[in-house]
DNA sequence: GCATATTTGTCCGTATGTATA
DNA sequence: CTATACATACGGACAAATATG
């Protein structure tokens, strides 16, 4: 039974097929399909359905079943929205004794850079996620911190419709890595400005690649 | 079955129990005992926590069952910090259009000044939900509706707490109209500062009821 | 529009594992 | 350490709602 309970493992196998394209947006998710599939009662599945409901990777229609989320353009930029407010202002909240516990953040650039030279980039886009969610953990709030985590599942929906995620996180590598350093130096007000105008372009990039795929459909 | 799902309004009930105090925090609340008094299966109760964790007024612990979270002034300056960031922010984002769209916002202030007339507290204190959820409505942002919700909820939790929220709402029945009055003439800069004071005594007021709680406790 | 088949919501009884007295 | 209580997970079952022919 491993060390979690079913119903979380059960999640993660859903969860990755969203996130491997195999479930896409909009398709119904069958309890007694999952079920059957993973050998486990449905009753379970159910509860796993649950837990991703939670995070937004699936809703819940009642009578109707489970779904994975369509997502739009406008998607995009109200997740977008809620990230232009919500980061720039834990980077501003900071304070110099705040310099010494960047060090998830330094582990982030690092695994982004080597995943970006074996050109991995689903592994560039984890470690970009982990980026930003360790920036928000610095706030030391619980609610801030489940909040980011829904964001940040919400944008693997996001991805997962995007087939070349390459350009869309290569150039923002380096950047990470320029926030850092002025985050590093305690530079804070500098640095809050400097992640707003790069998520203003983060999502520029992710709207135009949407609409794209939205013009096509 | 009624009209919506048998969990829906196993959910509600429970929520209730809390509001009322029947339910204090930190107990441990059994889905037998809730599925034996309100006659229905342990399965609809689990689906119903769940439905109540999601809005944080259940913490469920993982093979050792569902509590009513216990709340400390930690916690308060935690909601406080969010609403301080997420709400001036809206104020902030709005334009001229948005002026024509601040009826919700009309309607709360009326109910809280005649449920004021009325010394009826918790009535004071919905209507004072109402006008911030309603507030924040006006970003248009479906996402930060239900962060919204999540923490209006979670304040229901702290007030429970608290017998006598006379003092803690009364103040800012006052603040709230002159918040609409501000939004109405369109000066949404000058809106946005009321705001945050505001909220910094309003936070400082709950969190001396609260450390006074926590004193005798 | 109707009858049918499928799916969902709900319930029960039980077995197994986990935490606590 | 044992024993008790409880939570998780299972599988089967049925009624209601939905989808399908």
């Amino acid at each position: 039974m491993g060390q979690g309970s079913t119903a979380r493992a059960v999640s993660e196998h859903v969860s990755d097929w969203i996130t491997e394209g195999r479930l896409l947006p909009g398709a119904k998710v069958s309890d007694t399909a999952v079920a059957t599939e993973l050998e486990v009662s449905r009753n379970t599945v159910r509860e796993a359905f649950r837990l991703l409901a939670h995070d937004g990777l699936l809703v819940h229609e009642f009578n109707r079943g489970v779904f994975v989320p369509l997502v739009t353009s406008a998607d995009v930029r109200d997740v977008y929205r809620l990230r232009r407010v919500i980061e720039p202002a834990v980077v501003r909240s900071l304070s110099a004794a705040d310099v010494h516990r960047l060090g998830p953040l330094q582990a982030a650039v690092g695994a982004a850079r080597t995943a970006s030279r074996r050109r991995d980039w689903p592994g560039v886009g984890t470690a970009n996620m982990h980026f930003h969610r360790s920036l928000v953990a610095l706030a030391g709030s619980p609610r801030l911190d489940v909040m980011m985590r829904r964001l940040t599942a919400e944008l693997r929906l996001l991805f997962a419709v995007i087939d070349d995620p390459r350009f869309l996180y290569q150039p923002f590598v380096k950047r990470n890595r320029e926030l850092l350093a002025l985050m590093a130096k305690g530079r804070f007000e500098e640095g809050a400005g400097f992640l707003e105008a790069y998520l203003v372009d983060s999502e520029g990039a992710i709207v135009a690649a949407f609409e794209e795929k939205e013009q096509s459909a």
